[in-house]
DNA sequence: GCCTAATAGTTCACCAGCGAACTATTTGCC
DNA sequence: GGCAAATAGTTCGCTGGTGAACTATTAGGC
């Protein structure tokens, strides 16, 4: 698309201004959490650009792979959504449209009868051994940016972020 | 909402199934996009949630801050719109929210009458004035796992990221 | 001065994701 | 066994964001 600089700069420019104005700005936290959507969003696009030729979105292509990546190439509804911060109205859709590309089958889970099982088709193994080594390399070029140290470093931050984060968020959606 | 634990451990396995049947994966990089988008994205809703009392989103608001911390209060849509990486068609309809809460005001640029100029109001800079704030302490939170080392070592590596990623997004989408 | 190009915003039709309401099934208490 | 409560998915109606087509204005070649 358009480059992030100006976007960046702008951010830290307006986070200065903000601060003079307002006292008590968390000037680094705002910046970080700016950064942080600003390149997600960025590299989000950029994915879906190219997955679109696929007629797939970033969130199928995800269920996808963590149907491929299962023990044995099956899961629910339910657990797909635990694992991908995701509705179970989304998942139906997502399913939905899975399962008429031919990707993915769905069943009734035996033991109980309201579960669905979702499972990977031979098609949608052979689909993502196919299409995704090609994503390898531009995936590579983002990150050529950074020393293996520095790759080392940002991962062991994220992961420590990531973990950390979540807590805060259930302390307050219930007033 | 729920725990990102399950999310990341997942991802984590995940990376390593698929490397097991799919040569040349880049788990390391793989790990990063995830994490980041995994993080993103929690910190996002987790932000939204607070702005919805106000009956605003992000996108909402980060406008208002746009010309909230803009040289003199006003700025186009289409400036706008560069520096928030987003399409005109939605600042349209961000423009159009707003004004109908009062907190900017549209009028016609007079040098260049294709341009609209949009001005954040007294009451739009009252609105920033008193719910900011607020908003600190639990942003200051979500990176207090951080020393202050670390909060800066991640905000370098984050920007060098930022500056970095764009080229590659415009290399391959006019095919 | 005039006519084509380009530019700034808007409108329109569509897709993705969400909460609320609903259905089908299971669990557990009696 | 039977019935209330919980659980798994789905459907529905709404919001947020996008590309394509459109309008209004300006810029540039002649």
């Amino acid at each position: 698309m358009s480059s992030l600089k100006p976007c960046v700069d702008a951010l830290y420019e307006g986070v200065d201004r903000v601060a003079q104005s307002i006292p008590g700005v968390p000037k680094s936290e705002v910046l970080l959490v700016r950064l942080l959507m600003l390149t997600a969003g960025a590299l989000l696009r950029e994915f879906e650009n190219k997955l679109k030729p696929y007629g797939m979105n970033d969130s199928d292509f995800r269920t996808l792979m963590m149907l491929y990546s299962s023990e044995d190439g099956s899961a629910t509804p339910g657990e797909l959504c635990a694992l991908a911060e995701q509705k179970p109205t989304n998942m139906t859709r997502i399913a939905n449209a899975l399962a008429k590309k031919a990707l993915i089958s769905r069943s009734h889970a035996t033991h109980d009868r309201r579960q669905v099982l979702l499972r990977i088709t031979p098609a949608g193994r052979r689909f993502v051994n196919k299409m995704l080594p090609p994503m390898f390399p531009p995936l590579m070029e983002n990150f050529a940016c950074f020393s293996s140290t520095e790759r080392k470093t940002f991962e062991k931050l994220l992961k420590k972020l990531a973990l950390h984060i979540d807590p805060t968020v259930d302390t307050d959606d219930t007033p």
